[in-house]
RNA sequence: GCCCUGGUAGCAUAGCGGCAAUGCAGCAGACUUGUAAUCUGCAGAUCGUGGGUUCGAAUCCCACCCAGGGCUCCA
């Protein structure tokens, strides 16, 4: 299914798809006459509709559904505009109770309603002429839904459906729902033995040595790419007194996600992030105006409580690994310490063949700490530096942390799916709370501008993304098993594992296939597998002492050195090649 | 947390009141194989957990656990 993200609606289908929700909703109605309307808008993939009904909807009830739809779209039955006032509208929505809440809370301009036959629904529009341009449409699901979002309020059940002008289009639409659901990464992640959950440990995935030969990669280049920009790594414990969590502020507002523990009867709480713990390294010394910024990585483990319901695969889980990093550093440094956060993204996310992204800058909310003054410096920090290096980049007025501005950016996968991954994040608050200080030019004891930041957000979801960016066929540095060796009968084992011996050696990750199997069948498997290249060896190749290999496409090498194939694929693993 | 759907052998599924079934994987044997499934046989399941209804429950009912899809992109 294609992801609801919160995206624009193309506009060309907005209209169609508002309409095709009046459509349905006008066959529930006469299907279900005591079905209750919520709201019915167009989505970025389709529309939605809300009903409150005593039974839930089954699928032989959307099947019925999309009869009625049809009929109602074969009658192309015009929709109609008509503006009335308050009054009206409440009279003519008077068995509508979801509907007349709204109508209270729309104030007392004029009303617009919409009808086609005989539905009529408060609507502001627009609407497609008439019924019949719905030329394709599919019921895709139901689901609750909360009446207005709020957990207070009544829980109507949602029908979901898309639409389309052109039969081809609603195809075309299906095939890529079944290309995600193909690339989904719990399925992937079982399939290519990468990672597992386990009811013992609801939100706490377990990764397998596969997962982690991907994991351990991104590790390698993230920290190499930290070292050459002069960040240290740390550590900090997993699990610290209750009283930092006081004093840090989590205690009062992040307490409903936190885990705690008691020993010897004082109380402890696992970290749920990791600043408070990097500051107290912070703290250790005294710094100089000319130690800064100081730059402070942390690959850190963080576990937070999550509801049941919001777990998922990799994407949502309780425990994590945030590739955290915070720097500590002058005003004055703070717009040339963001250009080089926002370069190393870059250059980490193009490694991973992501090569679009969304940049957001958020301001200063209603409730903030910190002047005026200091917020529109650092708003201004960062604004500079999205400019100085000339992307693109839209402003969430109002949008930022209590404690500072910030900046989000959102890749794009291959498919189009826009995930949220890194954040910049300027922090006025830690400072003040834990009394950061450095020691100025002019001897005086100046707070520096704290800045939080991770890139690849968590490694679980990280990984999860990468699992179906490319629908689990690494690129050869990050595949966990690069070389699978196929003997094509017994008699040629010997040379199978000593050709394997020599990748092995040169740090290839291989995996050899001696079971007394069909060649075909071996390749089959190791195709599923998404193997980077498959090597065959049998008589003619012991004879040339050489190697027959057959990449993830298909296409046949007959006949090469080892040697070659080893420098090619060292090469490719060296530039980590996507 | 709430709503819906689901949980049957390692995996994928069928069965939906009356003997738990099929494919893949596993094991054993035969075949010694040349680029996406060789053949035969064997073994493997307290049908998520606990309770209830029934002569009889995987199947119906209740509770719980776990997973997946959703839970203001506002008339």
């Amino acid at each position: 299914m294609p992801e609801q993200g919160k995206n624009e609606i193309p506009s060309k289908l907005e209209k169609l798809w508002h309409s095709t929700s009046h459509v349905m909703a006008s066959a529930v109605k006469e299907l279900f006459p005591e079905a209750k309307l919520g709201i019915g808008p167009a989505i970025k993939n389709g529309f939605y509709y809300d009903f409150d009904v005593k039974q839930p909807f089954t699928p032989s009830d959307l099947e019925k559904i999309e009869k009625k739809m049809k009929e109602i779209i074969a009658r192309n039955e015009k929709f109609e505009r008509k503006e009335i006032s308050k009054k009206e509208a409440l009279e003519l929505f008077k068995n509508e109770p979801y509907k007349l809440e709204l109508i209270n809370d729309l104030g007392d301009e004029k009303l617009s309603i919409y009808t086609h036959g005989k539905f009529t629904d408060l609507c502001k529009g627009p609407h497609i002429e008439s019924t019949g341009e719905i030329k394709a449409f599919k019921l895709l699901k139901t689901a609750g839904a909360y009446w207005r979002g709020s957990e207070k309020r009544p829980m109507l059940q949602r029908i979901y459906g898309v639409s389309f002008r052109e039969p081809k289009k609603l195809d075309e639409f299906l095939k890529k729902a079944k290309e995600m659901e193909e690339r989904n990464h719990i399925k992937l992640g079982k399939e290519l033995d990468l990672f597992s959950v386990h009811p013992e440990a609801p939100g706490f995935p377990f990764i397998h040595g596969k997962g982690m030969v991907i994991w351990r990669e991104i590790e390698k280049l993230w920290e190499e790419e930290h070292r050459k920009l002069g960040y240290e790594i740390v550590q900090t414990p997993m699990i610290l007194k209750k009283e930092l969590w006081e004093k840090s502020g989590h205690w009062d507002h992040y307490r409903e996600h936190m885990y705690f523990v008691e020993i010897d009867g004082v109380d402890f709480a696992v970290k749920p992030m990791n600043c408070p713990g990097g500051i107290l390294i912070f703290k250790e010394k005294r710094h100089s105006y000319r130690d800064l910024p100081i730059k402070m990585a942390e690959l850190g483990t963080v576990h937070r409580h999550e509801k049941s319901g919001v777990l998922m695969g990799l994407f949502r889980v309780r425990k994590f690994t945030q590739d955290d990093a915070h720097i500590y550093c002058t005003e004055e440094q703070l717009k040339e310490q963001i250009i080089e956060v926002i370069e190393l993204t870059m250059r980490l996310y193009k490694k991973f063949g992501f090569n679009e992204f969304k940049i957001e800058l958020s301001t200063k909310p209603e409730k903030a700490m910190g002047s005026e003054e200091v917020w529109e410096h650092a708003t201004q920090a960062l604004r500079n530096a999205l400019e100085d290096l000339k992307l693109e980049y839209v402003v969430n007025e109002g949008e930022g942390a209590f404690y500072g501005p910030k900046i989000d950016f959102h890749i794009m996968d291959s498919l189009e799916r826009e995930w949220q991954c890194a954040t910049i994040q300027v922090d006025f608050s830690m400072p003040e709370k834990f009394d950061l200080y450095y020691i100025s030019k002019e001897d005086k004891k100046e707070r520096p501008v704290m800045v939080h930041r991770a890139i690849l957000g968590s490694f679980e979801r990280f990984i999860g993304i990468l699992i179906e960016h490319y629908g689990g066929a690494f690129p050869l540095w990050l595949s966990p098993v690069q070389v699978k060796i196929l003997n094509v009968a017994d008699r040629h084992l010997e040379y199978a594992k000593k050709i394997g011996k020599k990748m092995a050696k040169q740090g290839i990750r291989i995996e050899l296939d001696d079971r007394k199997e069909s060649v075909g069948k071996k390749v089959r498997e190791a195709a599923k597998q998404k193997i980077p290249f498959i090597v065959v060896v049998g008589d003619e190749e012991e004879k040339q002492n050489s190697i027959t290999v057959r990449d993830r496409f298909g296409k046949m090498e007959k006949n090469i050195q080892v040697s070659a194939f080893i420098e090619r694929l060292k090469n490719s693993i060296e530039k980590r090649e996507n």
